[in-house]
DNA sequence: AACTATATTTAGGCAAAACTAAAAATATGT
DNA sequence: ACATATTTTTAGTTTTGCCTAAATATAGTT
């Protein structure tokens, strides 16, 4: 009936992604830093979102998505990855400076413009960093991999494989000491450079964006 | 400073048009016809965008854009033209389709995507309903010339050409005895069909809008 | 010029989405 | 387990953009 409106896509976005894709139930106050806004404003709009039917939401334990509104986050991360290929691609917009421009398009409501625009882009799986494109039927590669640079802060994972299998890159990896099947938990991530500093077995180091865009884990 | 929101660019968008592109003042009820509102909506959105500097705005007299909102007019309009095109010639949307995605799109805040997507294009001069397309320096063909749909109600003048210069068109002219140089006055615009009634010299008949867009008036 | 009809503005309110400050619940350390 | 620190929620405001109802100004007619 009454669509969603630009702030509760934004929501629904956001508890996605903190959420492990939505798997995760997510914390008021992780909630409010990557909405930038107060807890009191999160609070006050799940309890709206969760009348909507769009979250669950316990008091005082978080928010996950209900099936409506991991649906509705689904096309909006479509819309905007979607976006994302075309300024890059027909607009030669370079791939830093389309994430803006992208929040504005992923909010414009017409199916026949997305469905069109998929067509025109023949149908594209990744966007321009490399983040898989869901489905219109709402299908997503389920991610038994996904990069460490989308894990939420705290998840831990095994190292499955890497995503640029560069030779210099496989050589980066030897001479830090990261193999195969090492257990990686994501212990912070920095928000100015977006680098991680994460525990590799016992070791804690520091990882760049560059490094943690490449390596596949797979969540334990 | 603070920048347009959604609902202002809106307001001016209507101004614009519905006074003769930004020359004539406009009441109170038409905008609030134009945009959907209750007159008192109008009078309350119009005391905040004067103090902004977009309009001229007087009781009981209406209002008028400032430089700055025809400027701001001017942009959006050249944004919603330059969207029409792509929709049309790159996503093949059909020309009827195309208006309330482009209501959307022409809200979309990057100067650099205006740019680069006109430059896609290959810089159109008019949109695909025939209407020129404000240049980026925020120009706009004088327009001597008028297309009789795109006058305001009551308005008059001079038949001084056709865009349709077809056999089949100049006949249908000829057989309902609109000549060069009729003068000819915007009586009633019909929601529904966008049909016109009008007064050709002292007869009165309707025109379809396929008709009233065919035809070249001078404002007198 | 007076009276009526229409157009416009004022006043008071509401809903969305944010905020601050204070209260309540949960988590943590010894 | 208890006191303290942190997180979350509640309560009360603000701003934007709209609404209704009532008041006021303008316009049209005689």
């Amino acid at each position: 009936m009454n669509s969603t409106s630009y702030s509760e896509e934004n929501y629904l976005k956001a508890i996605f992604h903190l959420g492990n894709e939505g798997s995760l139930a997510v914390s008021t106050s992780n909630l409010a830093k990557a909405i930038k806004t107060k807890p009191s404003s999160v609070t006050d709009m799940m309890q709206r979102m969760a009348e909507k039917g769009l979250v669950h939401y316990r008091k005082y334990k978080g928010v996950s998505l209900t099936a409506l509104g991991r649906k509705t986050a689904l096309s909006i991360i479509r819309k905007h990855r979607l976006w994302e290929v075309f300024l890059v691609e027909k607009l030669n917009f370079s791939w830093d400076e389309v994430h803006d421009v992208a929040e504005q398009l992923e909010h414009i409501k017409s199916e026949k413009l997305v469905d069109l625009l998929d067509d025109h882009l023949g149908y594209p799986q990744y966007d321009p960093h490399g983040d898989p494109i869901p489905g219109k039927d709402g299908n997503f590669p389920s991610r038994e991999k996904q990069l460490l640079s989308h894990f939420p802060v705290n998840a831990e994972g095994l190292c499955i494989g890497v995503k640029d299998s560069s030779a210099s890159f496989l050589k980066y990896l030897d001479r830090h000491e990261i193999s195969l099947g090492d257990k990686i938990k994501l212990l912070e991530r920095e928000d100015y450079d977006n680098s991680l500093f994460v525990a590799v077995g016992e070791r804690k180091i520091r990882l760049s964006h560059q490094i943690a865009s490449n390596l596949y884990l797979k969540m334990i």
